[in-house]
DNA sequence: CTATTTAAATATACGCGTATAATATATATG
DNA sequence: CATATATATTATACGCGTATATTTAAATAG
């Protein structure tokens, strides 16, 4: 709670005293420091890059940081959310087409190719050391998140040539994004075998996933 | 390498200094402090006890403790031990029956009731905090752990009536043991909700799963 | 009994994330 | 221009796990 303001009620009268830094000059500061620790975790990962270097890139001290994030796991989960960002704004630019299975096709190719294409991101996301299951559990438990995957649950029910109750969508849903993982993860982690082509793979997988 | 051994060319012949500490008291030494840390775990949680704490309680210093374990996390991993091998030596005591079916639920039905009579061991093993997914993976990926959930395996494969190939073996051992948790997991974290008996939930889940 | 040697235990130190206290800065007031 | 005040930043400190250095203990040799 903020007195000074209290006190204020309401009228921007002048007050005594250092003014606080405007949202514009926070948010500045905030895209500096995630733009820094997202550089700094991609080339020497999460676990490595302590606080007190962080800052040190910044130029500032390691308490300064508390100030504009909750702490070292607040500023990852940031960079998670930019992230899913990125993906979703990517998978919302196409536009769906006549034929739903194409389409439910394009946008599961589109999301494996975001993470060939994004491999610093995809371990930033889901291979950063020294993260917690429940540390993760909490950020998926984001509304937003979940709600952004409904993109590929929506595509599926209406490429789906019966009707799907709630819990065989979810099933197949799950199972997709399971399956489109499997393929990101191993075209990423086990690069040097020669998988079948990516787009290959998810096409095969949409096309079993929609006659099961 | 202890080069005093080494010198010694296997003869043994008395020599200098102080005696290293014989594999008895060794192990007695480690009990004490597996013995300790369980409880104050069970207690007040992994994460919540400290190296210096727990040396505390057993008179020591810090320090000592890493004489006989690698870290806090090999203290933790040396009480997943113990408790597998608790929960495999009350299974291996169960005598196969002449109907594999009836030997499997029985099996089965061990296994759940000894999380519910245990739930200190099964806060231990899959609850406590602050434990990352490789630091789990790590224990897990010990080939002892996996070769006795064979136990499962083996009655499963005796009970199906129809000849099971390795992926569906693995298929339905890997459910089995999904639904034997899940029953654990709710009786023990959800213990208020009226579940159905825990005996009679094994029972369906094998009958459904021998007619899948 | 003293000196020497080896192992066990302890003391000290380190960098970590972050809590708390102190200082610096940017304003208004008189 | 000096003072007062509120905020931002920095300095200091804490307990953590554990690395490293030092001390203590237990033995043998002479």
């Amino acid at each position: 709670m903020n007195p000074a303001m209290s006190k204020k009620t309401g009228a921007k009268a002048p007050r005594r005293g250092r003014p606080a830094m405007s949202d514009a000059k926070k948010e500045e500061m905030k895209a500096l420091i995630a733009k820094t620790a997202q550089q700094l975790f991609n080339e020497e990962g999460y676990a490595e890059i302590s606080m007190r270097r962080l800052a040190q890139e910044i130029g500032c001290t390691p308490m300064t940081l508390y100030n504009y994030y909750g702490g070292k796991l607040d500023v990852l989960q940031t960079l998670w959310g930019s992230v899913f960002d990125d993906l979703f704004r990517a998978l919302d630019a196409l536009h769906p087409e006549k034929d739903p299975a194409k389409y439910l096709t394009t946008l599961s190719t589109a999301y494996v190719q975001y993470w060939l294409q994004h491999t610093d991101h995809y371990r930033l996301v889901f291979m950063a050391e020294g993260v917690t299951q429940p540390e993760v559990s909490i950020f998926l438990d984001n509304p937003d998140i979940i709600a952004r995957f409904m993109i590929f649950g929506d595509a599926l029910s209406n490429a789906s040539k019966h009707g799907l109750d709630q819990d065989q969508l979810k099933l197949k849903l799950d199972l997709l994004i399971c399956v489109l993982h499997g393929i990101a993860h191993n075209h990423i982690t086990i690069s040097g075998y020669p998988w079948s082509s990516p787009d290959d793979l998810v096409r095969v997988a949409i096309d079993g996933l929609l006659a099961a």
